[in-house]
DNA sequence: ACAAAAAATTAATCTAGATTAAGAAATACT
DNA sequence: AGTATTTCTTAATCTAGATTAATTTTTTGT
């Protein structure tokens, strides 16, 4: 179950066999439903989740009562609320499933405690944290640079077998405009 | 001229000192004028800065020949173009000065020597990371859910001393909007 | 296989913020 | 001190995308 995740870990570093084993036994599987929370605004995000199958969602409720969607992960992709899991806060976010998935899990203490001693888990860290970065500030210049369409278009070539895997109104949001504007887009690019 | 930067990392971490020592040794000092460029589009960022004071700003030009700011940072703060710093690829971003600074700088290669070998300095440095996610994090929560006016307001509630240190046009280019609309808004706020 | 719920589409109307263009204020330079 | 350059403001017009609301299509559960 976690040979997935030891794939993952060495195409960035190479640590000793003991830590590399130390750490993974630390990770508890998780099995959830689509629709299922793995955590709900209000509460204190305990976990980093690594998914090894499926799709997650992070997103909040704003004013007027209409779902954000902030984060979508896939198949080997860590995921959390890095706000609430670092910081210990009250969570602004809800994570959930957005397909049936399986995830492993670790709590923060248990990642402190080995990234207190792991030379080399810490610079899988760090790169893991450079990569989320450099998507997060493409993802910023994006938003401020281009029109929906274009941004619906860009997506689209990014991440072609994604698009077909959640709902358009998810989609939409995560895009930052109405499932409407989506659906007009879609229509016109048909003729 | 490192105290600055040592006492910045002791915050955070606590390296054997011959490992914050040969760090530090491998910083380079810059003195920058306001609008000089630390790094133009199209060229490599070769180096991550650290800022011991002043103000740097990275920003690109749109298709429409409009400047759009991504970053700014200011005294105590790391900086730098991330995708092209850590992947070696062509920058799509300009680095210049807002203010007059001062900087520290270090390469890449000198960079990852040190982080091939120091614990507690990958520590600190996955922590800035984590600290700027989570920056980052807020701020695409912020521009899906806010408007152009509250943004202002949340920004001026947030940083009100940095508000005064760049033009406004510029801050309203990092808000997403025009220097025209963050004049309306202004002008409405006094009434 | 059918009912109920969830998701997607369409079209009409509305609005936040862009664009354009001109003038006023502030800063910097010699 | 005076001119040139940068920055900021104002106001009229315009548009991408939101809102509302009704309808159709797809998915889910029994």
């Amino acid at each position: 179950m976690t040979e997935q995740l030891k794939n993952h870990i060495l195409k960035f570093v190479t640590p000793p066999d003991s830590e590399l084993q130390s750490f993974l036994n630390l990770m508890e599987f998780e099995d959830v439903k689509n629709k299922e929370y793995l955590l709900k605004e209000g509460r204190y995000c305990k976990y980093q989740y690594f998914i090894l199958e499926g799709c997650l969602r992070s997103f909040f409720i704003n004013k007027k009562g209409v779902e954000k969607v902030v984060n979508f992960g896939i198949e080997d992709w860590w995921f959390t609320n890095v706000d609430s899991f670092t910081n210990q806060t009250l969570s602004a976010l809800n994570i959930q499933a957005a397909e049936d998935s399986k995830v492993l899990k670790i709590s923060k203490s248990k990642l402190d405690y080995i990234l207190q001693n792991s030379l080399e888990l810490n610079r899988y860290f760090r790169s893991i944290l450079e990569k989320v970065r450099i998507a997060d500030q493409r993802r910023i210049q994006f938003m401020f640079n281009l029109s929906g369409e274009e941004l619906y278009t860009t997506f689209n070539d990014y991440y072609p077998d994604f698009v077909q895997r959640v709902p358009q109104y998810m989609l939409a949001s995560y895009l930052g405009f109405t499932p409407e504007f989506l659906s007009k887009i879609r229509n016109k690019k048909k003729q």
